[in-house]
DNA sequence: TCAAAAGTGTTGAGGTTACACCCATGC
DNA sequence: GCATGGGTGTAACCTCAACACTTTTGA
């Protein structure tokens, strides 16, 4: 636990990352199992006192990804009171997740602030931290049982994710650097839970000027080899910026 | 300053409240006037270590104004080491705005939860807290001196405010119980600073079906009576919660 | 030649924009 | 009657949803 000097890091406060990659048409999370307790968390730390939160989330992502350059927005702070279950710091001292030293630091009401971040799946190597046996994926629609209000901040993530479909481009840090339209639009279909229409996704997404084409086309497949895509970066950030679709 | 019992307080972590309210076609929002120096402050307080956050605003929105049942919105947590300015609690204690048994509560850094809040203008009587000699409305083009980083929360308000326009009904707490379409017009175009045209706003907000007529017009002025109107009470929360424009 | 998915176009409904005209009132 | 803003209608345009057919490949 080296890396907990809590003299230097804001107390009651802890950051939590609901951390999206994208693989074989699933929306999947990135949780740690933690040691001696059958239950997983969302990769989390705290802030130092001398750090932005923003940086101390970016640090945590990178800790637990191995990568750097993520998209990463907060999304929400979680501060009710009811989040903090009694006895949770002394279950941790007891399954010796962290020393007895740390227990004073553990042992109070914390606020969380919620981050959700999207990576490209292939990416990532995915690493333990210091309470965990075990950093690995989780199908959003079947997680495993999370410690304290962990589940509801995914879910409240995902919501989060929906509705910034509508406004934001998304997709260029959850798909590879080519891919087809039909890549996009799975990934879309799975995030929102739904099916689209082929062609009027198509139409739509081609729309918003974000794709370039390839010369190139994906082969093998017994079918039609379809068009490979990749993103225009100036337009996507342009369209981060701008945002999609302005009411009003 | 009895209020702050700081052993109470979560450390660290503040909140501050952008109030809006609309009055002769300006935007408004709610300031104080600090004592002995010449800069203004939003609304804001501390969380006690025994309390929702979300209800500590609320608590501060009715010790400022008076008034319960307010829309309050978490917007953004702002956790820039640089929004805490050296010397800040130096300056506090020297111009007698705190004692210096506060001092080290205030002498650290801070992240701050932004909430906005709507509330009707009139409905409001603006009370100063301990460490202000006034608590007033300010158009949110004009707005003073500002301490610390205010002047960017209040802007990040008013751009959220912006965009829950799109998505969500508006106004029920920013109008009086009647009002003519005119009046709800004239707020959409302050909030969004342009223009609306006046025939296409009156369909589109009708076709919200949050609004009821009343079988009342308002008269006295050397112009044909307009119709008055009132939320509908039911509809504005199913509004609310769906949302008015789903994209995909 | 067959299965599978890619690629393309059209039509109708509904919403948005940009307009012009008449109406009711106080003065 | 006249200035002022309220109330209504409509045509052009755009977007979106729903839908059918042809194309290209590997097996």
């Amino acid at each position: 636990m080296s890396l907990l000097d809590t003299k230097n890091l804001m107390q009651g406060i802890s950051l939590d990352c609901v951390i999206f990659g994208f693989h074989n048409n699933d929306l999947r999370v990135l949780l740690l199992e933690l040691k001696n307790i059958k239950l997983c968390a969302l990769p989390g730390g705290f802030i130092a006192n001398d750090e932005d939160v923003d940086l101390a989330a970016s640090r945590v992502l990178q800790n637990r990804t191995g990568m750097t350059d993520i998209f990463l927005q907060q999304f929400y702070l979680f501060g009710k009171v009811s989040r903090n279950v009694p006895g949770h710091a002394d279950r941790l001292v007891r399954e010796k997740l962290i020393g007895k030293d740390l227990y004073s630091f553990f042992n109070r009401r914390y606020v969380t602030i919620g981050y959700y971040a999207l990576v490209e799946y292939t990416k990532v190597n995915p690493l333990p931290d210091e309470i965990s046996v075990k950093c690995d994926w989780y199908n959003i629609n079947d997680l495993p049982g999370l410690i304290l209000d962990h589940r509801e901040i995914i879910l409240q993530a995902h919501e989060t994710l929906k509705s910034h479909l509508n406004f934001k481009p998304i997709g260029i840090k959850l798909l590879p650097a080519k891919f087809t339209l039909r890549d996009i639009q799975s990934l879309y279909e799975t995030i929102l839970s739904k099916k689209l229409d082929r062609r009027n996704f198509r139409r739509k997404i081609l729309g918003f000027n974000i794709l370039n084409a390839l010369q190139e086309r994906r082969t093998g497949l017994a079918q039609r080899p379809a068009q490979l895509y990749k993103f225009n970066l100036s337009q996507y950030n342009r369209a981060l910026h701008e945002g999609l679709n302005q009411g009003w």
